[in-house]
DNA sequence: AATAAACTCAGGGAAAACCCTGATTTACAA
DNA sequence: TTGTAAATCAGGGTTTTCCCTGAGTTTATT
């Protein structure tokens, strides 16, 4: 018997997955949970199998909650369960330990399925945010699959850019000159093949690289 | 007993609905779908009391279809349950007929609270709605949830500023003048409360305004 | 028909971003 | 030891963004 926790905000959600997992003879939800904070210390002491787990959610980010678990204890898998239709949030949770993931547009067959193969160690993506990662990566191929090496100073600098800083404010932020900054705003275009600052915030978020 | 039909294209928010209502005395849940399409003709033959809605449906969006329904003169009784926590939705379907608005993080409760009120005639709104439709009316915006609204013409801006495209080739683009595009922009920073371009593309993607 | 909202455009100026070449220092690895 | 990557800084120039005031036109709503 594989042993299932959900996070979710929504009671009418949880409630549709514990009916859809409730004549399984594989799988059992044991918990339920509205947030990370409430489901934290469960997991902890009675370390189910799989988890469900959201990303919106009110008092912290599914992403956040799927490293941090992580970090912590390996044992759990994780599957995202969301609305989020947009494969940044994939690449991401997916960078951040997750095995799995599904639209809440899933049904009783389909998310089964997915617990069985992610507790067999596989990954389960969708099939339409596979078949998305995929159009995507033959479609824009040099850009969106290149993960750039970015040093120390290039990351630091471009959350200070994706947080509204001018030049001059990350300069005396960062005590050195503004002409240092200037040279690392443009390693950075030139690295992440952007035109400007827009296309340095849009890919730097896309791909995660705010952490 | 008040008959029920719900329209939802998550399999597992319908599983949910149903399983919430399923131990009611007073309420029956007749049928669920997962399109309008597919709900009219039972909508039609089996005349349900109430008729729970969502607003982003495949095939039809749902404050079109509680327009039509309301046209036709048929008696069911429209409840909005949605995600959509914006006071602009709520309005647009009231307006056109609904009776009541939910939240899809709503409990058994509510939910049968809502259908019974609705159906005396009465109507019903989730709380954080109601107090959010006053809030506004007395000027108050909380800004962690106010997402202002754009004008046609500012979104075209703001997607082509987030693809990289600077002002001269958004005016080209655009047929207008290049100064028409600056006063977008500006106006976009006043609106999203940032202070440059890469707040512009950071809160923008992060509230979803690129679609 | 009247009001409001949206869209358009202009001038002028300050600030910021972008681009290029070139250079020094530090650190770490081959 | 030598080479490479990283981080630092400068000069000097071009382009773009940002901000302000002001104003005419179109479109939608009432």
């Amino acid at each position: 018997m594989i042993t299932v926790m959900a996070i979710d905000d929504h009671p009418m959600v949880l409630r549709g997955i514990e009916t859809m997992l409730k004549n399984s003879h594989d799988v059992k939800i044991i918990a339920s949970f509205k947030s990370c904070h409430e489901a934290y210390q469960s997991i902890k002491s009675d370390k189910p199998d799989i988890l469900l787990l959201d990303i919106n959610l009110p008092d912290c980010n599914g992403i956040e909650f799927c490293k941090i678990l992580k970090k912590e204890s390996s044992s759990i898998k994780v599957i995202a369960l969301t609305n989020l239709n947009e494969t940044s949030f994939v690449k991401n949770i997916i960078r951040n330990g997750a095995k799995g993931y599904l639209l809440k547009n899933t049904c009783k067959n389909e998310l089964e399925l997915a617990i069985k193969k992610v507790y067999k160690g596989e990954q389960y993506l969708q099939k339409s945010i596979q078949q998305r990662l995929l159009d995507e990566s033959f479609g824009i191929t040099s850009r969106k699959t290149f993960i750039p090496k970015l040093t120390r100073r290039e990351k630091e600098v471009l959350k200070l850019i994706i947080d509204e800083l001018t030049t001059q404010e990350i300069a005396d932020k960062l005590f050195i000159s503004t002409k240092t900054v200037e040279t690392h705003r443009s390693h950075l275009i030139q690295k992440l093949d952007v035109r400007n600052t827009a296309g340095l915030v849009r890919i730097a978020i896309e791909k995660g690289l705010t952490n």
